[in-house]
DNA sequence: ACGTGTGAAGCATTTCACAGCG
DNA sequence: CGCTGTGAAATGCTTCACACGT
């Protein structure tokens, strides 16, 4: 296996999406004993071509064996190393409302190695608690000091649309290189953090388009 | 104000997207009280460029006034019909369990038209209470009955991994046309039935291998 | 013989630049 | 004059087809 250093090459945003989905595609030929797969069996898994996922391995390195297929174990070592989750990254949970809860209440985040090492919440009742889960609560106003002594480097945002810009602007002044945004509010960053955001409601329009002119 | 019929011209899932974004924007420009924007000024406020704006709206029709701008009301209602959300649309959630709670527990879906008139789940324990928040609750068993019934077209699955891809087979059966799948499992669906997945862990490791890779 | 890895072709989307119209 | 609407150019992504290595 050889495996190329991510250069200046710059690689589609949805071939990283894609990695994602055959991560977990591999997880199922894993459980199911598959020692090796093909880039075909893999496609008809999770519904690409074959030549897509070639390509897609082809901007970190060569993964396969010609003649063969991949090694389902090294490939999935491969791209979790590729998408950099072959290791733990610190979260910070913002707002412990109904979403918030939903996202601990999942083991989906712990599975692929993203960790919610503290919570904030604006609720003074809530952060009388001291902890949920085993994980600390802390106010508000303690974000600059908590962030950088716990190694956060992810923020994500669960609070009411109102409250988001604010609290992106915290989280950055705490050192947060990356933010995730539940709410709908269109939210700045400087350059040098990343923001994603994350809309259902955006989905379920796409959904209704395709509903109406299909 | 022209709109265009949606013929057979293939519309990028992009353009519908950034359409959601546009709407979301006007929102706003209506709050602070501007009647008129320019293609620059929802450009600035939402993060695209003017040229794609513009384009986007040409696919659907000529929503503006050369020399002037767009009036932000007529524009906002535009949009709404080009999407197919200008009008309310009957949804079923699948599983009452933290994440269901979440959607519900938001007025999010309810502010851009979708209404959640059925709850589905397993637990007869949950099942037993008959209703959340007015909304009625059913048994899994209940689906083929009520989705019809309710006028249903949208299912929203937000069950546990296991038992996704059992709930969209019954879905189908059930008559629904577009999915909502939260769960990371692998949905199929028949043509004629339209899937969008939504995975929190994929944005965050977008979000990883940014921050691994500036 | 088989399936990967990859240049080249084909398609799709974004950006440019300007004509057209209020 | 200003800003939209739109062909044409530029860029980016996907698919093809075959050389290559095992």
């Amino acid at each position: 296996m050889v495996f190329k250093k991510v250069s200046r090459i710059k690689i589609p945003e949805a071939t990283i999406r894609r990695l994602s989905l055959y991560d977990r595609c591999l997880e199922d030929f894993l459980k199911t004993g598959k020692k090796v797969v093909s880039s075909s069996d893999i496609a008809r898994k999770c519904g690409t071509n074959p030549a897509q996922i070639r390509k897609d391995f082809a901007y970190f390195g060569e993964f396969g064996v010609r003649g063969v297929g991949y090694y389902v174990e090294n490939l999935q070592g491969d791209i979790k190393r590729a998408l950099g989750i072959d290791r733990s990254w610190n979260c910070a949970l913002v707002g412990a409302g109904n979403l918030g809860f939903a996202l601990l209440g999942t083991d989906s985040l712990a599975k692929r190695g993203f960790k919610i090492s503290a919570i904030f919440e604006q609720d003074p009742i809530l952060v009388e608690m001291g902890s949920f889960q085993d994980i600390p609560l802390f106010s508000m106003e303690e974000m600059t000091r908590v962030i950088p002594d716990f190694g956060i480097k992810i923020g994500i945002i669960a609070v009411n649309p109102e409250n988001a810009v604010k609290v992106a602007l915290r989280l950055v002044d705490a050192g947060v290189k990356g933010i995730l945004n539940f709410t709908p509010s269109t939210i700045k960053v400087p350059s040098g953090v990343i923001l994603k955001n994350v809309d259902f409601a955006i989905d379920l329009e796409g959904l209704a388009f395709q509903l109406n002119n299909q």
